[in-house]
DNA sequence: AAGATTCTTGACAGACAGAGTCGAGTATGT
DNA sequence: ACATACTCGACTCTGTCTGTCAAGAATCTT
C-alpha cells in the first residue's frame, strides 16, 4: 500500500524545483542537497520525468532542470504514475504463480470493488498540483514547518 | 501501490463466508475449493482474521468459520488493516537506509499530505461493508458476472 | 582548446517484503 | 479410532525496490 520512495521522492523533487524562485534551472546537486536524497537516484528518476515531459533539461555547467508544464497542471497523480505505473490495487487478470486469477463469482464482485477504488483514489492524486502545494508551503514558512517537525520527531 | 494478496484473498474469503446462506460454519477446505485460494496460504490469513475477532471457529469435523460480526458492520478497510497494518503511503519518521527522512521543508509539505491522502484512503476503505458487497454480489447475479468477466478477458 | 559541470543511459547488487509451503499439534464429531 | 479442521510458527523462494556505479555526451567558463 506504500507508494515507493522513488514516486514519493520525485514528487518532493519536483516541489523543490516548483519552489525555485528564479528562472535558473534547477541542478540535481542542488535538489539532492536541499531535500538529502542521493543524486545517482535522483539521475533515474529525472530520466523519466524528463521523458514523459515533466520536466525539460539543460546541460552544461549551471545547467538543471526546469518544470515542464506550469506548476497548476502538474499533478501528484502524474508524478506518481510516471514513476510506479496507473494506480492499482488488485492484480485482477494477471495471472500469478500459476494460478488463473479472478475466478469465483465473488472475486468479480471484489474486482469492480477495487476497480472502483483505484478510479478514487486516482482522483485524489490528480486533484493535488504541484501549485496546490506551493501555497501551502508559502502559507505554512519554512522555519515554522522545520520546526515544528523537529519537535515531533525527537 | 498495490494491496497485497493476503488483503484481497481475505476480503474474498470474507465475503465468501458472508454469502453462505445457512448457519453452518465455513471450512477453509470450502473457501479454498471455490475461491481457488491456497488453503495454507487461508490458514495464515485465518489466523489472524480470529485474533481480532473479525471471525469465530469452530474445530473438528464440520467445524470452520463464522463472522465475528454481523456482515454490515465489518468493512473493507477492517479487514485489510488487520493484515497490512494501517494504512500508510509514506515513511515519514522511520529513517531508510541510514539516511534520516523529513529533513526538508517541502518534505513536511508532502507529508502532510501524504497523511491527508492516508486518511482519505481509509475513509474509502471503511466505508464498503461487507453488507454492501454481499448486496452487489446479489444484484448482479452470479452466473452473469462470470459470464461478463469471460467474456472481457478472453 | 581544456577542464569543470551537468545531464544520459544502462547495467548491476544487496536488502527486504511478499507469497506461499510445511509440519507438528490440538480439538471435535462419528 | 479415525477423519476432519483449526492452530501455530518456522521456513523458503522469488521478485521488487532501493540505490550505486561507470562510461559517455553536451555545454559553459576561462
Amino acid at each position: 500500500m506504500y507508494i515507493s520512495t522513488r514516486g514519493r521522492y520525485a514528487v518532493r523533487a519536483m516541489l523543490d524545483i516548483a519552489l525555485s524562485t528564479d528562472d535558473k534551472p534547477v541542478s540535481l546537486r542542488a535538489i539532492s542537497d536541499r531535500q538529502n536524497l542521493p543524486i545517482s537516484y535522483l539521475e533515474q528518476i529525472f530520466n523519466r520525468l524528463k521523458r514523459v515531459g515533466l520536466v525539460n533539461s539543460i546541460r552544461g555547467v549551471h545547467g538543471g532542470y526546469h518544470l515542464g508544464k506550469p506548476a497548476n497542471e502538474i499533478t501528484v497523480g502524474s508524478i506518481i504514475k510516471v514513476l510506479e505505473g496507473p494506480i492499482r490495487l488488485s492484480k485482477c487478470n494477471e495471472p500469478v504463480a500459476n494460478r488463473p486469477t479472478c475466478i469465483g463469482p465473488n472475486d468479480c464482485v471484489a474486482k469492480v470493488m477495487w476497480e472502483r477504488l483505484e478510479h478514487q483514489i486516482d482522483e485524489l492524486l490528480e486533484g493535488i498540483s504541484l501549485e496546490d502545494l506551493v501555497r501551502e508551503s508559502e502559507s505554512l514558512g519554512r522555519q515554522g514547518v522545520t520546526k515544528k517537525y523537529e519537535e515531533s520527531v525527537s
